[in-house]
RNA sequence: GGGGCCGUCGCCUAGCGGUCUAGGGCGCCAGCCUUUCAAGCUGGAGGUCACGGGUUCGAAUCCCGUCGGCCCUACCA
Protein backbone atom coordinates (compact mmCIF):
# COMPACT_ATOMS: atom_id res chain seq x y z
CA UNK A 1 0.00 0.00 0.00
CA UNK A 2 1.32 2.99 -1.17
CA UNK A 3 -1.65 5.72 0.45
CA UNK A 4 -0.02 6.07 3.97
CA UNK A 5 2.17 8.76 2.89
CA UNK A 6 1.06 11.83 5.15
CA UNK A 7 -0.17 15.24 2.82
CA UNK A 8 3.24 17.12 3.72
CA UNK A 9 5.51 14.09 2.22
CA UNK A 10 3.11 14.08 -0.93
CA UNK A 11 3.70 17.99 -1.45
CA UNK A 12 7.38 18.42 0.41
CA UNK A 13 7.27 22.17 -0.49
CA UNK A 14 3.86 22.72 2.09
CA UNK A 15 6.11 20.42 4.74
CA UNK A 16 7.04 23.19 7.42
CA UNK A 17 10.98 22.79 7.66
CA UNK A 18 10.78 23.98 3.61
CA UNK A 19 8.28 27.01 4.25
CA UNK A 20 10.59 29.58 4.36
CA UNK A 21 11.73 30.42 0.71
CA UNK A 22 15.13 30.52 1.13
CA UNK A 23 15.54 27.20 -0.03
CA UNK A 24 16.55 26.35 -3.50
CA UNK A 25 14.51 23.35 -3.84
CA UNK A 26 11.35 25.33 -2.91
CA UNK A 27 8.47 24.35 -5.44
CA UNK A 28 5.78 26.60 -4.24
CA UNK A 29 3.73 28.03 -6.98
CA UNK A 30 3.99 25.22 -9.26
CA UNK A 31 2.69 22.27 -6.91
CA UNK A 32 2.10 19.35 -8.86
CA UNK A 33 -0.25 16.52 -8.26
CA UNK A 34 0.68 12.94 -7.89
CA UNK A 35 -1.40 9.77 -7.88
CA UNK A 36 0.06 7.34 -5.32
CA UNK A 37 -0.29 5.22 -8.18
CA UNK A 38 1.83 6.77 -10.41
CA UNK A 39 5.04 4.90 -11.12
CA UNK A 40 8.24 7.01 -10.89
CA UNK A 41 11.34 5.56 -10.85
CA UNK A 42 15.04 6.81 -10.72
CA UNK A 43 19.02 6.40 -12.18
CA UNK A 44 21.37 8.03 -9.72
CA UNK A 45 25.11 7.85 -10.71
CA UNK A 46 27.28 9.29 -9.15
CA UNK A 47 29.81 11.91 -10.86
CA UNK A 48 32.98 9.95 -10.45
CA UNK A 49 34.08 8.97 -14.30
CA UNK A 50 32.55 7.71 -17.35
CA UNK A 51 29.33 6.56 -17.84
CA UNK A 52 29.51 2.99 -17.01
CA UNK A 53 28.06 0.08 -19.23
CA UNK A 54 27.21 -1.78 -16.05
CA UNK A 55 25.34 0.95 -14.94
CA UNK A 56 23.66 1.46 -18.26
CA UNK A 57 22.05 -2.03 -17.99
CA UNK A 58 20.33 -0.95 -14.41
CA UNK A 59 19.58 2.24 -16.04
CA UNK A 60 17.86 0.59 -19.17
CA UNK A 61 15.54 -1.76 -16.76
CA UNK A 62 14.53 1.33 -15.27
CA UNK A 63 13.82 3.34 -18.47
CA UNK A 64 12.00 0.60 -19.61
CA UNK A 65 9.63 -0.11 -16.51
CA UNK A 66 8.94 3.38 -16.92
CA UNK A 67 8.36 3.48 -20.76
CA UNK A 68 5.56 -0.01 -19.96
CA UNK A 69 3.77 1.56 -17.13
CA UNK A 70 3.74 5.31 -18.81
CA UNK A 71 5.58 6.20 -15.87
CA UNK A 72 8.38 8.75 -14.92
CA UNK A 73 12.21 8.52 -15.24
CA UNK A 74 14.42 10.65 -13.52
CA UNK A 75 17.87 11.57 -13.52
CA UNK A 76 19.25 12.11 -10.60
CA UNK A 77 23.25 13.12 -9.81
CA UNK A 78 24.84 11.64 -6.54
CA UNK A 79 27.54 13.59 -5.63
CA UNK A 80 28.17 13.78 -2.33
CA UNK A 81 31.45 12.76 -2.01
CA UNK A 82 33.27 15.89 -2.99
CA UNK A 83 36.39 14.34 -3.35
CA UNK A 84 35.56 11.80 -6.31
CA UNK A 85 34.32 14.14 -8.53
CA UNK A 86 35.23 14.15 -12.09
CA UNK A 87 34.50 16.99 -14.65
CA UNK A 88 33.25 15.96 -17.23
CA UNK A 89 31.01 13.08 -15.51
CA UNK A 90 27.62 14.44 -16.20
CA UNK A 91 28.47 15.26 -19.56
CA UNK A 92 29.43 11.52 -20.28
CA UNK A 93 25.74 10.21 -18.75
CA UNK A 94 24.16 12.68 -20.85
CA UNK A 95 25.86 11.55 -24.56
CA UNK A 96 26.21 8.29 -23.43
CA UNK A 97 22.46 7.45 -22.40
CA UNK A 98 20.46 9.59 -25.21
CA UNK A 99 23.36 7.80 -27.97
CA UNK A 100 21.98 4.61 -26.98
CA UNK A 101 17.73 6.26 -27.12
CA UNK A 102 17.48 6.69 -23.63
CA UNK A 103 15.16 9.48 -22.38
CA UNK A 104 13.69 10.64 -19.34
CA UNK A 105 11.45 13.23 -17.88
CA UNK A 106 12.94 14.99 -14.91
CA UNK A 107 16.71 15.39 -14.46
CA UNK A 108 19.28 18.37 -13.92
CA UNK A 109 18.95 19.99 -17.52
CA UNK A 110 15.21 19.15 -17.93
CA UNK A 111 14.37 20.42 -14.69
CA UNK A 112 11.20 19.04 -12.87
CA UNK A 113 8.63 19.53 -10.13
CA UNK A 114 11.53 17.96 -7.71
CA UNK A 115 14.60 20.32 -8.74
CA UNK A 116 17.41 20.11 -7.82
CA UNK A 117 18.23 17.19 -8.56
CA UNK A 118 21.88 16.98 -7.60
CA UNK A 119 22.30 16.40 -4.57
CA UNK A 120 24.91 18.69 -3.69
CA UNK A 121 22.48 20.76 -4.68
CA UNK A 122 20.22 20.12 -1.50
CA UNK A 123 22.48 20.12 1.86
CA UNK A 124 20.08 21.63 3.84
CA UNK A 125 17.41 19.50 3.07
CA UNK A 126 19.30 16.07 4.47
CA UNK A 127 20.66 18.55 7.27
CA UNK A 128 17.50 18.92 8.74
CA UNK A 129 16.45 14.83 8.02
CA UNK A 130 19.43 13.98 10.27
CA UNK A 131 18.29 16.37 12.78
CA UNK A 132 15.13 15.19 13.01
CA UNK A 133 16.60 11.89 13.09
CA UNK A 134 18.35 12.90 15.91
CA UNK A 135 15.14 14.57 17.85
CA UNK A 136 13.45 11.11 17.41
CA UNK A 137 16.39 9.05 19.09
CA UNK A 138 16.58 6.90 15.86
CA UNK A 139 20.08 8.59 14.95
CA UNK A 140 22.47 10.48 17.38
CA UNK A 141 25.72 12.72 17.03
CA UNK A 142 29.44 11.07 17.29
CA UNK A 143 32.12 12.95 17.92
CA UNK A 144 35.00 10.58 17.01
CA UNK A 145 37.07 11.38 14.77
CA UNK A 146 38.62 9.88 11.81
CA UNK A 147 41.98 9.09 13.66
CA UNK A 148 40.53 7.09 16.41
CA UNK A 149 37.86 5.69 14.14
CA UNK A 150 40.96 3.91 12.15
CA UNK A 151 42.69 3.03 15.06
CA UNK A 152 39.94 1.23 16.40
CA UNK A 153 39.61 -0.96 13.15
CA UNK A 154 42.93 -1.85 13.81
CA UNK A 155 42.54 -2.89 17.42
CA UNK A 156 39.43 -4.57 16.47
CA UNK A 157 41.19 -6.42 13.95
CA UNK A 158 44.74 -7.22 15.48
CA UNK A 159 42.20 -9.12 18.08
CA UNK A 160 40.48 -10.90 15.16
CA UNK A 161 37.00 -9.15 16.21
CA UNK A 162 34.53 -7.77 13.94
CA UNK A 163 35.63 -4.01 12.98
CA UNK A 164 32.51 -2.06 13.68
CA UNK A 165 31.90 0.95 14.98
CA UNK A 166 32.01 1.00 19.15
CA UNK A 167 29.19 2.78 19.25
CA UNK A 168 30.97 5.00 22.25
CA UNK A 169 29.15 8.48 21.20
CA UNK A 170 25.96 6.49 21.57
CA UNK A 171 26.28 6.08 25.26
CA UNK A 172 26.90 9.95 25.54
CA UNK A 173 23.43 11.68 27.47
CA UNK A 174 21.85 13.65 24.93
CA UNK A 175 21.40 16.71 27.07
CA UNK A 176 25.39 17.13 26.58
CA UNK A 177 25.38 15.80 23.27
CA UNK A 178 23.06 18.90 22.31
CA UNK A 179 25.51 20.96 24.11
CA UNK A 180 28.75 19.77 22.24
CA UNK A 181 27.15 20.02 19.04
CA UNK A 182 25.99 23.85 20.13
CA UNK A 183 29.32 24.46 20.94
CA UNK A 184 30.38 23.69 17.47
CA UNK A 185 32.46 20.18 17.99
CA UNK A 186 32.64 18.85 15.00
CA UNK A 187 30.71 15.58 14.36
CA UNK A 188 28.83 13.11 12.34
CA UNK A 189 25.24 12.22 12.87
CA UNK A 190 24.76 8.03 13.07
CA UNK A 191 21.92 6.02 12.70
CA UNK A 192 20.84 4.19 15.79
CA UNK A 193 20.06 0.70 14.95
CA UNK A 194 18.23 -1.27 17.41
CA UNK A 195 20.75 -3.90 19.21
CA UNK A 196 18.06 -6.47 18.98
CA UNK A 197 15.47 -7.87 16.75
CA UNK A 198 15.54 -8.62 13.12
CA UNK A 199 14.18 -6.64 9.51
CA UNK A 200 12.85 -8.08 6.56
CA UNK A 201 11.62 -7.09 3.12
CA UNK A 202 10.03 -8.49 0.17
CA UNK A 203 12.46 -7.44 -2.92
CA UNK A 204 10.79 -7.96 -6.64
CA UNK A 205 13.84 -9.78 -7.51
CA UNK A 206 14.98 -11.54 -4.66
CA UNK A 207 11.83 -12.46 -2.98
CA UNK A 208 12.15 -12.62 1.17
CA UNK A 209 15.36 -10.67 2.30
CA UNK A 210 16.17 -10.43 6.29
CA UNK A 211 18.47 -9.31 8.72
CA UNK A 212 19.39 -9.59 12.14
CA UNK A 213 20.02 -5.91 13.71
CA UNK A 214 22.90 -7.35 15.83
CA UNK A 215 24.69 -7.27 12.74
CA UNK A 216 24.19 -4.11 11.24
CA UNK A 217 26.28 -1.57 11.90
CA UNK A 218 25.66 2.37 13.01
CA UNK A 219 26.81 4.03 10.26
CA UNK A 220 27.26 7.72 9.28
CA UNK A 221 24.14 9.54 7.78
CA UNK A 222 25.73 13.19 7.39
CA UNK A 223 29.45 13.73 7.46
CA UNK A 224 31.23 16.07 9.42
CA UNK A 225 31.62 18.46 6.25
CA UNK A 226 27.82 18.55 5.91
CA UNK A 227 27.21 16.49 2.93
CA UNK A 228 25.09 12.95 3.38
CA UNK A 229 26.37 9.78 2.97
CA UNK A 230 24.93 7.82 0.50
CA UNK A 231 22.24 5.88 2.80
CA UNK A 232 20.38 9.18 4.03
CA UNK A 233 20.64 10.92 0.78
CA UNK A 234 18.81 8.29 -1.04
CA UNK A 235 16.17 7.23 0.87
CA UNK A 236 15.39 11.29 1.67
CA UNK A 237 15.16 12.34 -1.94
CA UNK A 238 13.69 8.84 -3.03
CA UNK A 239 10.84 9.88 -0.40
CA UNK A 240 10.91 13.13 -1.67
CA UNK A 241 10.70 12.97 -4.75
CA UNK A 242 7.36 10.49 -4.56
CA UNK A 243 9.93 7.56 -6.26
CA UNK A 244 7.58 4.37 -6.31
CA UNK A 245 10.11 1.75 -7.39
CA UNK A 246 14.02 1.95 -6.46
CA UNK A 247 15.81 -0.25 -8.93
CA UNK A 248 19.53 -0.89 -8.37
CA UNK A 249 22.12 -3.16 -8.57
CA UNK A 250 21.87 -5.90 -6.00
CA UNK A 251 25.57 -4.42 -4.65
CA UNK A 252 23.10 -2.71 -2.26
CA UNK A 253 21.20 -5.29 -0.96
CA UNK A 254 23.12 -6.07 2.21
CA UNK A 255 22.72 -1.64 2.72
CA UNK A 256 19.02 -2.23 2.47
CA UNK A 257 18.47 -2.60 6.29
CA UNK A 258 19.51 0.69 7.39
CA UNK A 259 17.59 2.08 4.16
CA UNK A 260 14.13 1.01 6.14
CA UNK A 261 15.46 2.10 9.28
CA UNK A 262 15.00 5.11 8.72
CA UNK A 263 11.99 4.62 6.24
CA UNK A 264 10.80 3.21 9.36
CA UNK A 265 11.77 5.91 12.08
CA UNK A 266 9.94 8.16 9.27
CA UNK A 267 7.17 6.56 9.60
CA UNK A 268 7.19 6.37 5.67
CA UNK A 269 6.14 4.22 2.76
CA UNK A 270 8.73 2.31 1.97
CA UNK A 271 8.90 2.08 -1.64
CA UNK A 272 9.38 -1.02 -4.13
CA UNK A 273 12.80 -2.34 -4.12
CA UNK A 274 14.56 -4.08 -7.20
CA UNK A 275 18.19 -4.99 -6.83
CA UNK A 276 18.93 -6.46 -9.44
CA UNK A 277 21.96 -8.62 -10.31
CA UNK A 278 25.74 -7.32 -11.80
CA UNK A 279 27.15 -7.48 -14.86
CA UNK A 280 30.12 -9.66 -14.48
CA UNK A 281 33.37 -10.10 -16.29
CA UNK A 282 35.42 -13.12 -17.54
CA UNK A 283 36.28 -13.64 -13.84
CA UNK A 284 33.11 -13.32 -12.58
CA UNK A 285 33.97 -10.50 -10.51
CA UNK A 286 32.22 -7.35 -11.37
CA UNK A 287 32.99 -5.62 -14.61
CA UNK A 288 35.66 -3.22 -13.61
CA UNK A 289 37.72 -1.23 -16.13
CA UNK A 290 40.79 -4.32 -15.72
CA UNK A 291 38.58 -6.24 -17.49
CA UNK A 292 38.69 -3.93 -20.67
CA UNK A 293 36.37 -1.19 -22.04
CA UNK A 294 33.46 -0.35 -19.52
CA UNK A 295 32.84 3.05 -20.90
CA UNK A 296 30.05 3.77 -23.27
CA UNK A 297 31.94 6.01 -25.18
CA UNK A 298 34.59 3.55 -25.82
CA UNK A 299 31.77 1.14 -27.68
CA UNK A 300 30.96 3.72 -29.54
CA UNK A 301 34.14 4.56 -30.88
CA UNK A 302 35.13 0.91 -31.40
CA UNK A 303 31.63 0.94 -33.71
CA UNK A 304 29.27 -1.14 -31.86
CA UNK A 305 26.36 0.47 -32.65
CA UNK A 306 23.11 1.62 -30.08
CA UNK A 307 20.61 -0.65 -30.83
CA UNK A 308 23.13 -3.94 -30.40
CA UNK A 309 24.26 -2.92 -27.26
CA UNK A 310 20.79 -2.17 -25.96
CA UNK A 311 19.88 -5.79 -27.13
CA UNK A 312 23.19 -7.09 -25.66
CA UNK A 313 22.85 -5.48 -22.22
CA UNK A 314 18.87 -6.58 -21.85
CA UNK A 315 19.86 -9.70 -22.06
CA UNK A 316 22.01 -10.38 -19.26
CA UNK A 317 19.84 -10.68 -16.42
CA UNK A 318 16.65 -11.18 -18.15
CA UNK A 319 15.23 -13.45 -20.56
CA UNK A 320 12.04 -13.48 -22.27
CA UNK A 321 10.75 -16.95 -21.82
CA UNK A 322 10.30 -17.68 -25.69
CA UNK A 323 13.51 -18.47 -27.87
CA UNK A 324 13.58 -14.53 -29.34
CA UNK A 325 16.23 -12.54 -28.79
CA UNK A 326 16.85 -10.46 -30.90
CA UNK A 327 14.81 -7.09 -30.33
CA UNK A 328 14.41 -3.97 -30.72
CA UNK A 329 14.23 -1.04 -27.89
CA UNK A 330 10.56 -0.40 -28.78
CA UNK A 331 9.95 -4.49 -28.27
CA UNK A 332 12.12 -4.59 -25.28
CA UNK A 333 9.51 -1.75 -24.06
CA UNK A 334 6.89 -4.62 -24.81
CA UNK A 335 8.29 -7.93 -23.70
CA UNK A 336 10.80 -6.75 -20.83
CA UNK A 337 8.84 -8.29 -17.32
CA UNK A 338 10.71 -7.55 -13.88
CA UNK A 339 9.27 -10.71 -12.84
CA UNK A 340 11.83 -12.42 -15.29
CA UNK A 341 14.69 -11.04 -14.17
CA UNK A 342 17.53 -13.23 -12.82
CA UNK A 343 18.64 -13.61 -9.49
CA UNK A 344 22.44 -14.77 -10.81
CA UNK A 345 24.92 -11.99 -11.51
CA UNK A 346 25.73 -12.31 -15.46
CA UNK A 347 29.28 -12.82 -17.30
CA UNK A 348 30.11 -9.79 -20.14
CA UNK A 349 30.76 -12.03 -23.49
CA UNK A 350 32.36 -9.53 -26.29
CA UNK A 351 31.71 -12.32 -28.80
CA UNK A 352 28.39 -12.39 -28.40
CA UNK A 353 28.21 -8.68 -27.71
CA UNK A 354 29.85 -8.94 -31.33
CA UNK A 355 27.33 -11.46 -33.15
CA UNK A 356 24.42 -8.98 -31.78
CA UNK A 357 25.99 -5.92 -33.57
CA UNK A 358 26.15 -7.91 -36.77
CA UNK A 359 22.99 -8.68 -36.53
CA UNK A 360 21.68 -4.98 -35.81
CA UNK A 361 23.68 -4.01 -38.73
CA UNK A 362 21.76 -5.83 -41.18
CA UNK A 363 18.66 -4.67 -40.05
CA UNK A 364 19.55 -1.25 -40.87
CA UNK A 365 18.62 0.20 -44.24
CA UNK A 366 21.55 1.56 -46.72
CA UNK A 367 20.46 5.26 -46.09
CA UNK A 368 21.01 5.16 -42.45
CA UNK A 369 24.04 3.03 -42.20
CA UNK A 370 25.71 5.25 -44.95
CA UNK A 371 25.29 7.70 -42.35
CA UNK A 372 26.31 6.25 -39.39
CA UNK A 373 29.56 5.27 -40.92
CA UNK A 374 30.36 8.43 -42.54
CA UNK A 375 31.23 9.37 -38.59
CA UNK A 376 33.77 7.19 -38.96
CA UNK A 377 35.70 8.32 -42.06
CA UNK A 378 38.26 10.72 -42.62
CA UNK A 379 37.00 14.49 -43.02
CA UNK A 380 36.35 14.58 -46.93
CA UNK A 381 35.51 11.03 -47.74
CA UNK A 382 33.60 10.79 -50.74
CA UNK A 383 30.02 10.03 -50.14
CA UNK A 384 29.39 7.99 -53.33
CA UNK A 385 32.44 5.43 -52.22
CA UNK A 386 30.39 4.90 -48.62
CA UNK A 387 27.67 4.51 -50.12
CA UNK A 388 28.10 1.98 -52.61
CA UNK A 389 30.25 0.22 -50.20
CA UNK A 390 26.69 -0.15 -47.77
CA UNK A 391 25.66 -3.59 -49.09
CA UNK A 392 28.63 -5.36 -49.13
CA UNK A 393 29.94 -4.00 -45.63
CA UNK A 394 26.48 -4.69 -44.33
CA UNK A 395 27.33 -8.22 -45.49
CA UNK A 396 30.26 -9.15 -43.21
CA UNK A 397 29.51 -6.66 -40.27
CA UNK A 398 32.20 -6.55 -37.59
CA UNK A 399 32.69 -3.13 -35.33
CA UNK A 400 32.90 -0.33 -37.77
CA UNK A 401 36.44 1.28 -38.22
CA UNK A 402 38.46 -1.64 -39.10
CA UNK A 403 36.30 -2.01 -41.77
CA UNK A 404 35.64 1.94 -43.04
CA UNK A 405 39.33 1.97 -43.45
CA UNK A 406 39.01 -1.04 -45.69
CA UNK A 407 36.28 0.54 -48.00
CA UNK A 408 37.87 3.83 -48.14
CA UNK A 409 40.19 2.33 -50.66
CA UNK A 410 37.33 0.95 -53.10
CA UNK A 411 38.48 1.41 -56.64
CA UNK A 412 36.09 0.14 -59.72
CA UNK A 413 38.24 -2.91 -60.11
CA UNK A 414 36.08 -6.25 -60.15
CA UNK A 415 33.28 -6.87 -57.53
CA UNK A 416 35.52 -9.94 -56.05
CA UNK A 417 38.32 -7.45 -55.46
CA UNK A 418 35.68 -5.16 -53.81
CA UNK A 419 34.39 -8.30 -51.92
CA UNK A 420 37.40 -8.78 -50.31
CA UNK A 421 38.21 -5.38 -49.48
CA UNK A 422 35.50 -5.57 -47.49
CA UNK A 423 36.28 -7.99 -44.55
CA UNK A 424 40.00 -7.99 -44.62
CA UNK A 425 41.59 -6.14 -41.55
CA UNK A 426 42.77 -3.06 -41.56
CA UNK A 427 46.54 -3.96 -40.86
CA UNK A 428 48.97 -2.15 -43.42
CA UNK A 429 50.07 -5.38 -45.41
CA UNK A 430 47.07 -6.80 -46.06
CA UNK A 431 45.57 -3.42 -46.71
CA UNK A 432 48.22 -3.29 -49.53
CA UNK A 433 47.00 -6.27 -50.82
CA UNK A 434 43.65 -5.13 -51.35
C1' G B 1 36.50 -12.66 10.70
C1' G B 2 30.95 -11.02 10.39
C1' G B 3 26.57 -10.46 7.34
C1' G B 4 23.88 -10.88 2.80
C1' C B 5 23.13 -12.88 -1.94
C1' C B 6 23.84 -16.47 -5.71
C1' G B 7 24.93 -21.59 -7.97
C1' U B 8 21.28 -25.32 -15.34
C1' C B 9 26.68 -26.85 -21.31
C1' G B 10 33.01 -22.29 -21.63
C1' C B 11 29.30 -17.75 -21.83
C1' C B 12 23.85 -15.52 -22.00
C1' U B 13 19.73 -18.37 -20.76
C1' A B 14 14.51 -21.66 -21.06
C1' G B 15 12.59 -24.59 -17.29
C1' C B 16 8.31 -23.03 -11.64
C1' G B 17 6.72 -31.68 -9.48
C1' G B 18 5.52 -35.76 -14.57
C1' U B 19 5.31 -33.30 -21.75
C1' C B 20 13.26 -33.09 -19.80
C1' U B 21 16.35 -39.17 -23.31
C1' A B 22 17.22 -30.84 -19.99
C1' G B 23 15.27 -26.48 -25.10
C1' G B 24 17.33 -21.86 -27.68
C1' G B 25 21.39 -18.30 -28.67
C1' C B 26 26.87 -16.96 -28.50
C1' G B 27 31.41 -19.37 -29.01
C1' C B 28 33.60 -24.08 -30.82
C1' C B 29 33.85 -28.14 -34.77
C1' A B 30 32.29 -29.96 -39.73
C1' G B 31 29.88 -29.46 -44.46
C1' C B 32 27.76 -26.06 -48.07
C1' C B 33 28.32 -21.37 -50.55
C1' U B 34 32.62 -18.71 -52.23
C1' U B 35 39.00 -17.58 -56.38
C1' U B 36 39.79 -16.57 -50.92
C1' C B 37 36.88 -15.27 -45.92
C1' A B 38 36.33 -13.92 -39.60
C1' A B 39 29.86 -12.94 -43.20
C1' G B 40 25.60 -16.34 -44.62
C1' C B 41 23.23 -21.38 -44.72
C1' U B 42 23.05 -26.55 -42.77
C1' G B 43 24.56 -30.01 -39.28
C1' G B 44 27.48 -31.65 -34.87
C1' A B 45 30.00 -31.96 -30.22
C1' G B 46 29.17 -29.93 -25.43
C1' G B 47 25.25 -30.16 -19.24
C1' U B 48 24.96 -36.98 -14.11
C1' C B 49 20.92 -29.24 -13.68
C1' A B 50 27.48 -27.32 -7.47
C1' C B 51 27.56 -31.65 -3.99
C1' G B 52 25.09 -34.81 -0.11
C1' G B 53 20.78 -36.18 2.22
C1' G B 54 15.54 -36.17 2.55
C1' U B 55 9.87 -35.45 0.94
C1' U B 56 7.23 -37.86 -3.22
C1' C B 57 4.79 -43.16 -7.25
C1' G B 58 7.94 -39.29 -9.65
C1' A B 59 12.68 -33.50 -8.43
C1' A B 60 16.77 -29.26 -12.25
C1' U B 61 12.08 -28.01 -10.08
C1' C B 62 9.93 -28.71 -2.69
C1' C B 63 12.85 -29.15 2.37
C1' C B 64 17.58 -29.57 5.15
C1' G B 65 22.83 -29.65 5.21
C1' U B 66 27.64 -28.99 2.86
C1' C B 67 30.85 -26.70 -0.56
C1' G B 68 32.04 -22.84 -3.87
C1' G B 69 31.65 -17.86 -5.88
C1' C B 70 30.41 -12.86 -5.46
C1' C B 71 28.89 -8.41 -2.83
C1' C B 72 28.86 -5.41 1.62
C1' U B 73 31.55 -4.76 6.10
C1' A B 74 34.77 3.72 4.68
C1' C B 75 33.06 10.61 7.42
C1' C B 76 32.83 5.89 -1.35
C1' A B 77 28.71 5.38 -3.95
Amino acid sequence: MRCGAALSSVFPALRAPHRASTHPFECIGSLHLFLVTDVRVRFAPSPTGELHIGSVRTTLYNFLFARQNKGTLILRIEDTDQERLVPGAIDSVYDGLHWLGIRWEEGPREGGPFAPYVQSERLPLYREHAEALVAMDAAYPCFCTKERLAQMREEQQARKEITRYDRVCRRIAPAEARQRVDDGEPHTIRLKVPETGTIAYHDLVHDDVKWELKDVEDSILLKSDGFPTYHLAVVVDDHVMRISHVFRGDDWLPSLPKHLLIYQAFKWQVPEHAHFPNVLGPDHKKLSKRHGATAVREFRDQGYIPEAIVNFLALIGWAPGTEEEVFTMEQLIQKWRLDQVQKAGGVWDKERLDWFNRVHIRMLDDDDMAERLAAFLPAGASRDVISSSVPLIKERSRPWPTRVRCSSSFSSTSSSTRRSCCWRSASPRRYASC
